[in-house]
DNA sequence: TAATTACATATGAAGATACATATAATTTCT
DNA sequence: AGAAATTATATGTATCTTCATATGTAATTA
């Protein structure tokens, strides 16, 4: 990521060459047209950018991106089913199945049965893993300070309000 | 995520659970706090769901994710670097490579080393691979067309003009 | 209540990604 | 110009994720 900062501002959105090739005709999708200004995209990019800022922190500490955010939800939410993680972390089951492995082999969960329905597992912190997520939560929270300078409440709170309307639309 | 989303409004957003564990003492930081709120985990849901929901639709053609998120920068900008390509996809630049093998292997995309450097390969979309992408655009653009239901267009110029804020803190 | 279906979680195998490092082409320094 | 540092891309290996399916538990039904 270091390398290809310096070079970013460089690159054209549109190159030429594409353009050239990729003409649309009418009623036809654009293969040309820039992807910048599409949402998802756009999202996609953010998503990934901080993750992969955020992976450099969690590297030295031997946590990954999944076991983190996962942590993280517990640290919310302790206790949840399995089912429950994968609504809230967006961790497919199989993967989060391993995810809660490798965080349990750690010392930072602990699984236990639900006390009336015997095929449902409940995860919960350890000390363990509350002292991680309270060693890296600000390491997190530097990230999001720079990410949102320049920007005051009433922009945080409607872009907040804006990704939760098109939350709940994707969201079923 | 079919049979998830049928029991995720049950969910409560902060179990009693994990409240009653982490409380957290002034001045540092809560345990128990709801994660919801908190815009890079609200972006890095939504950027998952949608990623979730389009793989259903990219698996019957044999395509992946990644696969797809490049072949579509090259469809907005056709003979891009490998570099230049790992900026705009957000996609590391040794898993990048093999993506580019992949699609080079299904005949979508060509490598060609640039004019005046040879050091620099410039990958371009073939005749297969435009058709590909004007196959499944449609399909991702149905996604989206869900996820901005009841948003006006005030609404959506608002939102990228935050979204890009937040990207332009956060890519350097 | 035995058989059937649905549900919650786990696991084997294949494929994808990450990290470290290799290779090769430029550029910079002296 | 020659040596050292930098840049662009590729690859080996370990780890992680995905897909398909297994396992065990609970709910439904005949």
């Amino acid at each position: 990521m270091n390398e290809q900062a310096r070079q970013k501002k460089a690159i054209p959105e549109t190159g030429a060459i594409g353009a050239a090739e990729g003409e649309a005709r009418p009623g036809e999708l654009a293969l040309g047209a820039p992807l910048d200004d599409y949402l998802p995209y756009l999202l996609f990019r953010i998503s990934n950018r901080l993750a992969l800022n955020l992976r450099s922190d969690l590297r030295p500490m031997k946590m990954t991106l999944a076991r983190w955010r996962t942590l993280s939800v517990l640290a919310a939410s302790n206790g949840r089913s399995m089912g429950e993680l994968v609504d809230h972390t967006v961790i497919e089951q199989a993967a989060l199945s391993r995810v809660i492995d490798q965080l349990q082999r750690d010392g930072l969960v602990t699984r236990r049965l639900a006390s009336d329905h015997n095929r449902v597992v409940r995860v919960f912190l350890t000390r363990a893993g509350r002292l991680m997520f309270r060693q890296i939560r600000p390491l997190e929270l530097a990230h999001y300070a720079q990410a949102i300078e320049g920007m005051d409440t009433a922009d945080l709170v409607q872009l907040s309000a804006l990704l939760h309307r098109f939350w709940d639309n994707i969201d079923r």
